[in-house]
DNA sequence: ATTTTTTTCTAATGGTAGTTAGACGTTTGG
DNA sequence: CCAAACGTCTAACTACCATTAGAAAAAAAT
């Protein structure tokens, strides 16, 4: 890896700490470079503009979460049940969100007020990451561990909320991604009610 | 009402829809004045300066929010169960976000990027806000009709997350407030397993 | 009708932010 | 050691933006 490059990554990662916290309109270049130990300008040899720097971020933050979700999913024996898989899908992605991830993080807390080219740019990829969830939780629907009645496009929603949410309430190393993954995944597999169905 | 409160509540209707879509920082005083139908300088009669316009949006959003889950609960007869209150809360909450409230979005989509000051004045609703549903919830334990074993702190937090989420997914007039609140209500006291506990 | 008060506007101010030009240093390959 | 390529900086430019001053218009009070 090139100086470079490397150079390259570090704005990069600057960059999506900084607009995690404070959105990309409320970020100013220079509060990067200053951050990444640089001037301003420098950073225009590496990105043609702002908006393009804060595309590459939202686009690496999405990649890596469906990255480190596939790669969970994968990592399980054969053995492994729908209810496992999930579990450890959601695991990896809050994981990803709480523990290593301002990329992802700048990227779910941005989408909704990014302006609407860098949007649809991003669109098919999101949809490819909706897709591989639908795909876990259809074939536990089909499998019987899932109950037919429920709507599971629905369910994909509230569960990417219940996770994403998690950004803006859980304090730095209070809980593990892993403890919070534990409880979402059995709540939702077994509710919370206690009325026999 | 004088024709001056009336203004000041154009501006802030229309502050709400603009913080709303584009935030505090992407939102700009000329934007906000000229979908009200005036010029920038005008803003300043009524308020001070951006900043606390957006604070007054922030707080109207939330208090709108509380006002309209406590009234929807208390309107139950006595005789309603405790899934039933909390059904109707978690209704009540959805369809201020996904059908009346441009204040209460803006709250929920902008805090988390908000200035410190501002959120440290709004703490102590959104604290009061959040030992509402707490009650909801602990009643219906020491009821018997949660589980023991599940932590409320935490559930609240994903209850959250799936309802305010709902702002980034929900196309407006395709799926009533109603019809996800009942069916999250569902998926939360139900669960989606289809084992024997 | 005239004065007073309230509301809105135009025009200016001061500051800031994104971006560019081009000089200056630094690295690298011959 | 030299030269070409690379990387960083300072200084400016331009545009924009929140905010203010103060004149003008509209409404209310006398």
């Amino acid at each position: 890896m090139s100086k470079s490059d490397r150079t390259r990554q570090r704005i990069l990662d600057t960059a999506a700490q900084e607009f995690r916290k404070r959105g990309y309109a409320g970020t100013k270049v220079n509060d990067i470079a200053f951050a990444a130990d640089m001037r301003a300008a420098s950073i225009y040899y590496y990105f043609e503009s702002k908006e393009q720097l804060f595309e590459q971020v939202l686009e690496i933050g999405l990649r890596l979460a469906f990255d480190a979700v596939r790669k969970a999913v994968e990592a399980l024996p054969e053995s492994a049940g729908h209810r496992e898989r999930i579990n450890a899908a959601i695991e990896a992605h809050l994981s990803m969100l709480l523990e290593y991830g301002d990329y992802s993080s700048a990227n779910i807390r941005n989408f909704g007020q990014t302006p609407e080219d860098i949007q649809e740019r991003q669109m098919e990829l999101r949809h490819t990451y909706g897709e591989y969830w639908r795909k876990l939780l259809t074939d536990a629907q089909e499998d019987g561990q899932v109950r037919t009645d429920v709507d599971l496009s629905l369910f994909r929603m509230f569960l990417f909320g219940a996770m994403n949410w998690s950004l803006e309430w859980v304090k730095p190393g209070k809980m593990s991604a892993a403890d919070i993954a534990q409880q979402l995944s059995q709540t939702l597999f077994d509710g919370i009610g206690t009325h026999a169905r």
